[in-house]
DNA sequence: ACAGCTGATTTTTTT
DNA sequence: AATCAGCTGT
């Protein structure tokens, strides 16, 4: 025992008295208010650590986090602190829920009646089962328009992750779909037989199924004791599945520690709610609670801003909790006014290169938005500077249509009755359509996936030659396993095809080859398919972004994908109303104060400099709204007070005085009048 | 009967 | 910019 205390001096030491608190805790329920920048993750590795010091398997440590990436990134450290006890913290169970619900459910599949064999969907390939779904429940010849599949899969998503009726739900998310409660109830039950029938899960089975299982009398046991300690990270942005889950998980034993704050919950979307924090205390009243209030990232100006930003809160929205900065005064934030949307993106690009100068390597810079299309200008004047970015958030890589394809022929290799990636990929070849696809279709199913029956049916001449090839390939998983060499099998079918559809065939083909460097990490291609889905490469920019000359980029980045990340210079663009907030997010309360903790984390994100960028006017594309130019007011979270804690500067064309015309010469008078008029009056016809 | 095209319509953020 | 229903030429 004292030489493990011994051990331990060399870091615990490090830590402040309230995270030491919370990683010596003794036991029990134990909440951790940890705000911005106060060191939450050395607090929930220093806890994983301690555990395995004394004496945990580390295998009976359950460690949920928001991403994988997180949990990774917390073993890794946690094992760093480990490494003079001679233990690590490699075989902690690490993950999102989603992630750690997939390994349990791989395990307890038959108990719970489960194919083994049960394929995860991934969101595109939800949506398109509940279209194919929706064509023949008739739902397509409808007077008005039915909501597009990504909307009904959204609206499914929500009643499931709130644990909601969908009837309050539309009324309240979707109000503009009202009309369709009925049609959408049927469709959903559809999609829900559709799904067992097959053998699928989507993202929101793993966890529905998780709650099950949890449940059970008993399998539910066994699953609780299977644990010793439980850890939840981002804990604001649970929802009430998750938390139903949890609770099912620690119905006897007590040892859960949850960490959070509740003025950074912005995934109400996904059904998280901002007082499940203050929750915690009511479902585990024996909890301990411990709060992080030194803040180690920003400069207190810095600092200052996003206080005053969470105190100009209508009452009643959660507790003021001012941030102290450990690292005292610094540079004050700037609000940078802009003519428009090309003189942002001009003064951001300079103060990048600035900052560059000034010896900040580009990877601590990042450049923050609401939306990921808000940086589209900013990308091409990055573009034209030669500054090497990535960007993260916005589309997903599994989104592109060239990647869809080619997912989709994996996995018919793969799973030879995966009848939505049979479809995509025969519909790829010349004259063969959505009928003919689906009649070779049924001719494989009849043939009990025999793919060399495909040939027995008449297609047009253009798509024999591929199709031909396509068995093939089909074919080789019989003799070949290792993952990269399918997938690059897989590849050469596709490019032409490819080439043929879409523009930019060398580049799309370049991050398809990127495939092939991720394949190589995994023993079959059944687990590399499984991961791509649950975890794909963040954002298309990873594999289709421009050539990086060097190892320093810039980051691009949605602020929900920005969570949890730190940089010293950080801008966030498009500070105008409609945009932050979106104006899409403005029919409740809720709504707006959403938007509002969403500025307020990306403030946060900051430790040095600060910059909020303000368009006055700004071009909006996109759908609903056709093309065109409008003046934005600044956003309405910049009040003056808020205003008053940052500098502000003006960039770009200030309106230009009319130009003064030269004093014209005299000249005879003409009838204007008169010639105007004559047009009317000679027109023929 | 079907593939492929045309033109109207379309809500952001992500595991 | 993408989706989707309906139209048109094969």
């Amino acid at each position: 025992m004292n030489s493990l205390a011994a051990l331990h001096s060399s870091w615990l030491d490090r830590l402040n008295p309230a995270q030491r608190r919370a990683v010596t805790h003794a036991g029990g329920p134990l909440l951790v208010v940890a705000g911005a920048g106060t060191g939450k993750t050395q607090t929930l590795t220093g806890r994983v650590a301690y555990l395995v010091e004394r004496g945990t398997p580390p295998d009976r440590i359950l460690l949920l986090t928001f991403t994988r990436r997180a949990a990774s990134e917390m073993l890794a450290r946690a094992s760093e602190l480990l490494r003079e006890s001679g233990r690590d913290a490699r075989g902690v169970w690490g993950g999102t829920f989603h992630a750690v619900a997939m390994r349990l459910l791989r395990t307890y599949a038959g108990a719970l009646g489960l194919d083994h064999q049960f394929a995860v969907l991934d969101p595109t390939d939800a949506a398109d089962l509940l279209n194919v779904l929706r064509h023949r429940l008739g739902l397509d010849q409808t007077r008005n328009r039915f909501p597009q599949k990504a909307t009904c899969l959204a609206i499914y998503s929500r009643c499931v992750n709130a644990d909601r009726p969908l009837a309050e739900i539309l009324q309240d998310v979707f109000p503009w779909c009202a009309e369709w409660a009925e049609e959408l109830r049927r469709l959903f039950a559809a999609y829900t037989e559709e799904k067992q029938r097959r053998h699928l899960l989507d993202f929101d089975d793993l966890l529905l199924y998780w709650r099950e299982l949890a449940r059970d009398p008993t399998l539910g046991p066994i699953l609780e004791q299977r644990f010793d300690h439980i850890l939840v990270d981002e804990y604001q942005d649970t929802n009430g599945l998750q938390v139903d889950i949890l609770r099912a998980m620690r119905s006897t034993r007590r040892d859960l520690m949850a960490v959070g704050d509740e003025a950074q919950c912005i995934y109400a979307f996904r059904g998280a709610v901002a007082g499940h924090m203050t929750r915690f205390t009511e479902l585990f009243p024996d909890a301990t609670v411990v709060v992080l209030e030194e803040n180690y990232r920003s400069v207190q100006p810095i600092l200052d801003s996003a206080n005053v930003l969470l105190d100009e809160r209508p009452p009643g929205q959660g507790f003021p909790r001012a941030l102290r900065a450990v690292r005292g005064p610094g540079e004050t934030p700037v609000l940078l006014i802009c003519s428009d949307e090309d003189a942002e993106a001009r003064a951001v690009a300079d103060q990048i290169l600035r900052h560059y100068e000034e010896g900040v390597p580009l990877h601590r810079m990042a450049v923050l938005m609401r939306a990921a299309d808000h940086s589209a200008l900013l990308e091409v004047e990055l573009a034209r500077r030669n500054i090497p970015f990535r960007k993260y958030g916005g589309l997903r890589f599994l989104e592109i249509a060239h990647v869809k394809d080619l997912v989709a022929l994996l996995r018919w290799m793969v799973h030879p009755r995966d009848e939505l990636a049979a479809l995509r990929v025969l519909q790829l070849l010349p004259g063969i359509g959505p009928a003919t696809a689906a009649q070779l279709w049924s001719v494989i199913v009849e043939a009990d996936a025999e793919f060399s029956t495909l040939l027995r049916v008449r297609v047009p001449a253009a798509a024999r030659p591929g199709l031909e090839d396509l068995v093939g390939v089909l074919r080789s998983v019989r003799t070949e396993s290792n993952p990269p060499a399918l997938v690059e099998r897989a590849i050469a079918w596709y490019a032409p095809w490819c080439a043929q559809l879409y523009e930019n065939p060398e580049g799309r083909q370049r991050s398809l080859e990127n495939l092939v460097h991720i394949a190589a990490g995994y023993e079959s291609l059944e687990d590399f398919l499984a991961d791509l889905a649950l975890d794909p490469p963040s954002g298309a920019g990873d594999l289709a972004g421009p050539p990086l000359r060097d190892d320093d980029w810039l980051v691009l980045s949605t602020i929900h994908s920005a969570k949890g990340g730190e940089w010293d210079v950080v801008w966030v663009l498009h500070a105008a109303d409609g945009f932050l907030p979106a104006d899409m997010a403005c029919t409740s309360t809720e709504e707006i104060e959403e938007e509002r903790r969403l500025l307020y984390v990306a403030f946060t994100r900051a430790r040095d400099y600060l910059y909020v960028t303000w368009p006055q006017r700004c071009f909006v594309h996109g759908p609903l709204r056709s093309d065109r130019h409008i003046l934005a007011p600044l956003s309405r979270f910049i009040t003056p007070r808020v205003r008053a804690a940052f500098r502000t500067e003006v960039v770009g064309r200030r309106p230009e005085p009319a130009p003064k015309l030269p004093e014209a010469p005299p000249t005879p008078m003409v009838d204007l009048h008169e010639r105007l008029r004559a047009r009317w009056q000679t027109e023929q016809r």
